[in-house]
DNA sequence: CCAATTGATCAAGAGATTTTGATCCCTCTC
DNA sequence: GAGAGGGATCAAAATCTCTTGATCAATTGG
């Protein structure tokens, strides 16, 4: 018995990952995670950003599950977490529209 | 010479295009447009919702191109436009993690 | 132990989003 | 053309989000 990928998430779920993904500054440090891990200095220096602002969305991102933080001695090394963008890409998939006859079975013509 | 589909976003089109989807409303919306087209009336009662409340979401994800919209004499219906799903799908595959060596290049160890 | 470095957290302010109710515009029906 | 239904839009209030600067806790090097 195990629990590997969740097949699905919930609305709220998905509701929380978009939100996290809705910021340019979430994205370019996504963007700059691409590469591996990396240290809070390190993006705080790449990205020409207060430390306190990076803070906040490393925090926004780690809670929604994104990225994921190690601390080793001195530094805090963020990396992304494959795994959210798997349930985040089958989520949106979801989305797509059914392709059964079209729709309005509602209260119009 | 066509420009069929845009084969990479700005980072600010997925930004707005995940803020569009961030919120649990929308996406209810999202959900209940799977089926096919519909119009504000019918998601309106569905959805147990404000009239200005829908049409301020509806308005959202036009706007971000998630839906589109067609008057029909009294009726505005909306719809999914998959090609939205497409170009978003697209670019969260672009976040996911090269698989080079550990990263790292920074002022750490 | 002392000081410097790394990073989290907090409080306050600025700014953006959402909700609500009112109002307006369009289209259809009578 | 008067009235009713369907939707968009607006203004105000309530919330959330983000930025900034200050402070605090850990870790390490001297």
């Amino acid at each position: 018995m195990r629990a590997p990928t969740p097949t699905s998430i919930t609305g709220e779920r998905l509701a929380e990952l978009c939100h996290a993904l809705s910021d340019p500054t979430r994205l370019h440090i996504m963007h700059l995670l691409r590469q591996g891990r990396r240290c809070v200095c390190d993006l705080t220096e790449t990205m020409d950003a207060a430390q306190s602002r990076l803070s906040f969305h490393l925090k926004t991102l780690r809670d929604a599950g994104l990225v994921s933080d190690r601390r080793d001695g001195r530094w805090v090394y963020y990396e992304i977490r494959p795994d959210a963008l798997d349930a985040l890409s089958a989520a949106l998939e979801a989305l797509r529209p059914l392709d059964n006859g079209a729709g309005s079975g509602g209260c119009c013509p």
